[in-house]
DNA sequence: TATTGGCGTCTCAATATCTGAGATGCAAGT
DNA sequence: ACTTGCATCTCAGATATTGAGACGCCAATA
């Protein structure tokens, strides 16, 4: 796949950005990350400092700055975490388990919204917590519908399989058992975005002697539900 | 000011993420908005899109991407939410009154998290809801420290002057009596980011009656620590 | 049904912007 | 005191970007 998109400014700076995902940065470590010359780096990262895509810290290293999250908070995230909750404890007591939202990350996967079943066995995923993209019913999720560069990638030392994928694709919804934590067996189904491409996992896990060793067979369509009326949550701001 | 990075493409990206910030939006109105021509705010729209900083909807108008949400995240946004909880319930709890933390999001600020006190009467403001940037506590602490032109512009129609904004900056806190609502008092501190810039504002609201017409003096110390427990969250995760 | 207008997309000659080698300044280390 | 590494700046030259105009498509209108 062609990786340049056709304004040579606008892919270094996309290059500068991916390369302070990973957190602080001195120009000398973004010239080696981006393979870009000395100058062009510096004068790059000011022109993004400028517009507060970009920070600098107090040691004077790069950091993403805060209009990326007011940009964010644009792109719906306010509106999906604010119709979370509810939503997501709609979620936990129509199915008896803890349920969570899942955004992608670089190779990690996030919670950011949690709904945590009060008593008794449970699986505990506090907001925040970064999980592996390379298994559980959410990264089938995040990776199923992804352009084929980022499938393989996805694949690439995965838990899960091409058929797997495809299945997922078919049915709308994912489970797993044992993927991620012997013993924890969850369903996930996807959260849009106006585009119609995933943006989130809309997930429910708990012991694989509750749920069955068929667990999205009881509980998919709530779970697609769940996802629907998130994605719909998204996209009530916008019209 | 200079409103120029030095960058013209990075300006004129710049100037689309802007017009996207406001809902999904047409090529033509794009042109519009940047006032640039048709086929660069095209190829430029384009640009975005293969970096997934801009998507397309259904009707192909331009929104912002869902990568903005992943370099949100990277830039702390959901550790500052994931600390958020428990340092919100302590001042809760701490002060008796309901607790919130506003972002900045254009000419409003936004509740991105709260914990409400739960009996008796209470100020309640739902994660999501948007409240003006020209009064209250938190819209001071949001604006007291930004570059002239962005303080000037704050300053203009808001319920506060500059010499308000200048106790705030000397104490490192604000307080208002009514000015979003009658009957409501708040208190607020800054939450700094990496580079010691405010990027968001933790604040109590209750009434008058209870938080007296000097909110500040019993609860500021309480909610300055909370600002400062928040901005170490924010650091923890990249050093 | 035919025509018109508006919009999105594409081309390419012209030129303005961007690039990066090299210079400079500074601070930390030896 | 000297050296090294890093950040910042300059500017001649190269090339990437620009935007007028063309094209295609579709919805609205006569």
């Amino acid at each position: 796949m062609d990786n340049t998109s056709g304004v040579g400014v606008i892919d270094k700076a996309a290059l500068v950005l991916d390369a302070l995902e990973a957190g602080p940065t001195t120009l000398a470590q973004l010239v080696a990350a981006t393979g870009l010359a000395r100058p062009t780096v510096h004068r790059l990262a000011l022109a993004l400092v400028h517009h507060r895509l970009v920070a600098r810290d107090m040691q004077g290293r790069f950091v993403l700055g805060s209009r990326l999250v007011e940009l964010a908070s644009a792109a719906g995230e306010d509106r999906l975490i604010a119709a979370a909750g509810p939503i997501l404890m709609q979620l936990r007591d129509a199915t008896g388990e803890s349920a969570q939202i899942f955004r992608r990350q670089g190779d990690w996967r996030v919670c950011v919204a949690s709904a945590e079943r009060p008593v008794g066995l449970r699986d505990t995923i506090p907001v925040g917590t970064q999980l592996s993209m390379k298994a559980g019913s959410a990264a089938q999720i995040l990776v199923a519908w992804e352009d084929h560069d980022r499938l393989l990638e996805g694949l690439n030392n995965a838990r899960f399989t091409p058929t797997v994928l495809a299945g997922v694709r078919r049915r709308g919804w994912a489970q797993s058992l044992g993927e991620r934590e012997p013993g924890v067996a969850s369903v996930s189904a996807p959260v849009r975005g106006p585009s119609g491409r995933v943006i989130a996992a809309v997930s429910i896990s708990g012991p694989i002697e509750r749920l069955t060793r068929q667990p999205g067979r009881q509980h998919a369509e709530v779970i697609c539900n769940a996802g629907r009326l998130l994605t719909e949550a998204l996209r009530k701001g916008n019209d």
